[in-house]
DNA sequence: TCCAATTCCTAGCGGTGCTAGATATGAGAG
DNA sequence: CTCTCATATCTAGCACCGCTAGGAATTGGA
């Protein structure tokens, strides 16, 4: 029984080295770099093995993804939690957001751009999605008044999401990236 | 003479073929449907032929993005010329980005989300970007206020990509677009 | 009419994600 | 302890990708 026990130890960490090596390749050469073979090199394993664990090059992704949520999440509530009134609050976050978006691109991307099959209405995604999501409503709430709390959190949201994305493809100066947050959280604070 | 004449003109009405085809081609199956072999069989020549009008597939899709350009700025032009009142304006505006970005979705990629080596920065990209953006600043104005005119658009910009982009990718419920549209344009309306 | 230059195509390179079929490994039965 | 059989793994290959070298065909001018 416990040599059961044992393969299937082994195959979760083998899966979990999989998950690793794709985040820490797309980090260090982005998605582009991250092929099927050199991740199968990266594990010492041959090609057909990661199909074994995932249903293909997007389901990888899916699984960084997943724990860029966790990542994500745990800023969030951490720059929540550490603010000292609701208004910085709203700049400590939006500061958290953007400051992992810039850190980890490639994660990032594959979280918010790429491979949309994402489980994004089941299992272990919605936990710390919702997590990273209702620390962010809870930020704006002083500032949505009557309009509704989701719609406000999904606005300013997308405001952040704007802002990183256009900044990493190019599309604005670099230089008045803080002016720009500033312009945003202004107006989304009490 | 005419006969050099009647090749240039030829050739570049081939090259109009290969940015319209591409064009047609994403837009009716994406991006990724565009390969260099179909692009070829549709202007019924060789695919060595792309290459002698452009470097690669990047800068066939970057002479997509650039018609589109143009025709985003034509939209948004018109928007703000027919809005009753500055803050219509703003409403009218950020509706015809909207629209223009959902109902050409492989153009607006190729514009801001692929193609990172656009000529962001020479010849005639910039005329139609700026044009867009020049109206967009001019609708935004009321609102800037003390703030930087070029940061407060560039601010309300990254909101319309974020919720665009956000929308897109299945991120966002579907159903609340127009809400949210009401959220960014209240915050950004005189 | 012949030559030279240009235009264009055929064929192929190295890469991708993914998979079928053969092979090695190891657990359990006798 | 040996044999059998299922499972795990690998080798080899498919169809496709972007891109290019080199040869064939066409064309304009002498």
């Amino acid at each position: 029984m416990s040599t059961q026990a044992r393969r299937e130890r082994e195959r979760a960490e083998r899966e979990q080295a999989i998950i690793s090596a794709a985040r820490d390749l797309a980090l260090a050469e982005g998605w582009d770099a991250v092929t099927t073979r050199r991740l199968a090199a990266e594990i010492e394993y041959s090609q057909p093995v990661l199909y074994s664990h995932f249903k293909g090059k997007d389901a990888i992704m899916a699984a960084v993804a997943v724990e860029g949520f966790a990542e994500l999440a745990t800023a969030v509530v951490s720059a929540r939690a550490s603010a000292a009134d609701p208004r910085q609050a709203v700049a400590d976050v939006a500061a958290a957001y953007v400051a992992f978006a810039q850190q980890r691109p490639a994660i990032y991307d594959a979280m918010f751009t790429l491979a949309v099959d994402l489980p994004f209405a089941s299992q272990d995604v919605p936990t710390d999605l919702a997590r990273g999501f209702a620390e962010l409503s809870e930020t704006v709430r002083p500032v949505a008044a009557d309009d509704d709390l989701e719609t406000v959190t999904e606005t300013f949201w997308a405001g952040l999401h704007g802002l990183v994305t256009l900044m990493r493809s190019g599309r604005l100066r670099r230089a008045d990236h803080d002016r720009r947050l500033a312009v945003l959280v202004d107006r989304f604070s009490p």
